[in-house]
DNA sequence: CATATTAAAGACCTTTTTAATCCTATATAC
DNA sequence: GTATATAGGATTAAAAAGGTCTTTAATATG
């Protein structure tokens, strides 16, 4: 019930783009640096990023990482699931996991409602805010 | 983000005692037979509910499980927090964590706000409702 | 007391997830 | 074409999740 490491090291990536000229392509090496990320680990997170259609990568010399969508439009929770996936506090709250008792659970709307609850919060809060 | 199955079961095995006659010592063949909990696992989670003080439990025949506490006083939060330990959202919201940023972080206060709305949410709901 | 019943406790195990790192390929600026 | 940078796939190590196995111990009942 925790965000992971990958999660964590998303936001701070968005965070630093956020915050320089965002029209500016970052190299991945400033990023790592300034947000304490492994550099080959960002990689991966990048990529992942970038095929949610938050960032635009560019290779070679002046290459890095650029925001695609402005900060006021990028909200914490698009990077948590953009890595993380669906954000679902219980298994049986995916549409393709069956539990036999789904049906009559009074305890799955209450994570029906928590799992709702917790998105907005995080869909509440841009980068631009941060 | 998201909870174990031995958070899952321990919900099952409360709601399972909480719909029996309270006062009764139901035994763990039972509990785990009617809700799909695997015994000798459910021996693992009944130990930690019962060291939490949730529920009493007698060995040798005749023995099992039986609520100490009655169904409205215990909350989903309490069951939840007995066997995955204390609810947290980011590893920056335990005290003992260390973020340099963690001072000035804008984002330590959105998982501070949405760590509070969902343990808010999950101790609004009791077993005597479920 | 002997025996049957029932759970505890700890060791052990398998699978999955997390959190990277390594290495080769590829794209771009100059 | 060379230096600069990231991509992308394979691989790895450590941790967590999710159990199972075996031995021990407690209790009821005859
Ligand atoms: S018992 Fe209810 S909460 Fe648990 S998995 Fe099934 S539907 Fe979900
Ligand atoms: S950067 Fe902020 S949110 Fe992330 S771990 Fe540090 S304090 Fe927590």
């Amino acid at each position: 019930m925790k965000l992971t490491r990958a999660g964590e090291y998303a936001i701070r990536c968005i965070l630093y783009l956020s915050r320089q000229n965002v029209a500016d392509t970052i190299r991945r090496h400033d990023v790592a640096g300034h947000m304490d990320i492994p550099m080959q680990f960002l990689s991966k997170i990048a990529q992942q990023l970038a095929k949610a259609g938050l960032i635009q990568i560019t290779q070679g010399a002046k290459g890095g990482y650029r925001l695609i969508r402005s900060p006021e439009e990028i909200t914490l929770l698009d990077v948590i699931e953009a890595v993380e996936g669906e954000l679902v506090l219980n298994d049986c709250l995916l549409e393709h996991e069956r539990c036999s008792r789904k049906g009559t659970c009074a305890v799955h709307q209450v994570w029906a409602k928590a799992r709702g609850q917790l998105r907005d919060t995080l869909a509440g809060v841009t980068f631009a805010e941060l």
